[in-house]
DNA sequence: ACAGCATAGGAAACCGGTTTCACAAAATCA
DNA sequence: TGATTTTGTGAAACCGGTTTCCTATGCTGT
């Protein structure tokens, strides 16, 4: 590979002129500028990144944290697109790293993205709690940012959905259209995301003096195949319910084809209400009732955050960020509607 | 930030026994190993990998260009994180830059990666040509393979599926089922993928003398929505056809959706079918069928590939990859069908 | 007792850039 | 015209590691 002193040799100039002329500081002339660009042109010359973000300690990469596991659906396609695309136009790279299956994992790739000298970084939690994300920010130079969790300590780092609320409406709707026997399909086992749209489902329950019968929560993983076999489970219960509300439309998408092989009706006999608003959400049959997360909205303020605090300009504080109720075919009024 | 000067000072030793202790190359002694460890800990040294990586001239990274506007749709997920997965486990880290929206930028994309110094790059292409990836790879000493596309000069830098044939197959077997007037809605304009698809369409009605019609042929762009615009478009032409072949799940769905919304039956009155499997694709209603692309596998023989060419293992010689059509309830015999 | 080798560790060069410092020439100012 | 500022450039230090080269010691074998 041609390096700078290659460059520079040709050019008979210096090291230094050829670094000036390629980052615009420094004087240099007219006459030998076009010289170091002929020099450039004929030797192919490529700058070393590496050599370049080693001396100036600045590695123009924002890294990105989050789980494998996320990375089905549509969610995980918007974040990530949205989030490499935003980074790109303000000059930066995006870089992930994979938090896995444990919050030994997602510590560790942290680490590597400090590591790599990353110039922020955004954590996507699913292990590590907020009192450990708090200490993560404390204790690093970096500006981070933490996606879709409240931290209470640090409000301008973080960037979050408040799902508890949201799906707490989104139950208190159902309930005020006549429904009472609501069931709940979580996503997987331990996600802090599912865990508050549970909460949100319960309180609302409670709220209209219902009871929350565990019967009606069924256990799922994220997959339409979760789902369906949730819907199963659900009808084999013998535990009537006319409503089903599982915490992402892949697992919506599974329940209505769970309950259209039980040949029951979606939504005359049971609506179905699912979370993210997959693309593909309005165009199941029936189509798919959903909550809509801003996650493009939320990701893109994140990123600017970032940058804000990077390059110094201001950064309007809005950090929470609430989802919206979709209503589509798969919704109808329960058996307890008034009129 | 702690360098390693300062531990090397804080154990009493040089920067050299610091680093041979980390590296584990050369001789130290035991306790000297001890003091340094010691060091190490008590100041909470992170090496840091930006130098490292400039002083061995490796970096431990693969690269991925890939754009943009495939990131929706799971087969971007499955990519990206089985690709993940497998360059961690082989102790390098991914990183992904966006190839956008022409063969500029693509060529742009590529060439940052190599400027970041990974030590070796994967590249979807969408914009460039094969001609122009052989000389991409002719050009660069770095190990890198071509997903998706084959490229005759350079059979074991490239890993596809052909498109073509498994479209070709698929159709067959829809002609073999008694189909003949077959409907066809493509991708984004352009792709690679979709004309491939397009092209083993068009074959498969050649090979039995049936016409092609271009009433039947709409062009879409991969989301569901265009899918279901397409549908519409086909039933609104008037020229009858009773099977849609779609070039991908997310389209098809669409379709599913604008034949259901005319008060047509899928798929006693059309068939239809669509490509890549998607999760979601056992739980449409009914069950969408699906050609199967083996992207997983696909991806894992990638980075395997490059892995080997890196460190030096064997590698086997599977390039070309095929498609499995899974039968599912959208599909129907048609009006031509011959017992 | 001495050659020969394995072990241990420091000094310094190196990776390929950026940046500070010093200095000279040219331009501006008084 | 002399003093000052601006412009243009090279030498060298630096970023934080790795690696080569070299020296010194402790063992082994004879």
């Amino acid at each position: 590979m041609t390096t700078m002193l290659e460059v520079a040799k040709r050019a008979g100039v210096s090291k230094a002129t050829v670094s000036r002329v390629l980052s615009g500081n420094g004087y240099v002339g007219e006459t030998t500028r076009a010289r170091v660009f002929k020099a450039i042109e004929e030797s192919g010359y490529r700058p070393n990144l590496l050599a370049r973000q080693l001396a100036t300690r600045k590695s123009q990469t924002l890294g990105l944290v989050m789980t494998n596991t996320l990375y089905h659906g549509s969610y995980f396609s918007e974040l990530l697109s949205q989030a490499a695309r935003m980074a790109e136009e303000r000059g930066r790279q995006l870089i992930l790293a994979d938090g896995k299956h444990s919050a030994e994992q997602e510590r560790q790739a942290i680490q590597l993205l400090l590591d790599l000298r990353c110039d922020a970084l955004i954590i996507y939690p699913r292990f590590l709690s907020p009192d450990e994300m708090d200490e993560i920010i404390a204790s690093h130079r970096q500006p981070i940012m933490v996606f879709n969790r409240r931290l209470r300590k640090n409000p301008s780092h973080c960037i979050f959905a408040d799902h508890r609320t949201t799906c707490f409406n989104a139950v208190d709707h159902l309930i005020r259209q006549g429904h009472r026997e609501i069931a709940f399909v979580s996503g997987t086992q331990g996600s802090p995301t599912s865990l508050e749209r549970l909460s949100g489902y319960q309180a609302a329950l409670l709220q209209h003096q219902l009871p929350v019968d565990p019967a009606l929560i069924i256990g799922g993983c994220w997959t339409p195949e979760s789902g369906c076999q949730a819907a199963r489970q659900l009808l084999a219960n013998g535990r009537p319910f006319s409503a089903l509300v599982a915490a992402n439309d892949n697992m919506a998408i599974g329940a209505m084809k769970g309950l259209h092989e039980a040949g029951i009706a979606v939504p005359q006999q049971i609506s179905v209400l699912g979370f993210d608003d997959t693309p593909t959400a309005p165009f199941t049959i029936p189509s798919l009732s959903s909550v809509k997360i801003p996650v493009s909205d939320m990701i893109a303020e994140t990123v600017s955050k970032l940058i804000a605090m990077l390059d110094g300009g201001e950064l309007n504080n809005r950090n929470d960020f609430s989802g919206e109720l979709i209503v589509r075919d798969s919704l109808a009024p329960g058996p307890y509607i008034k009129k």
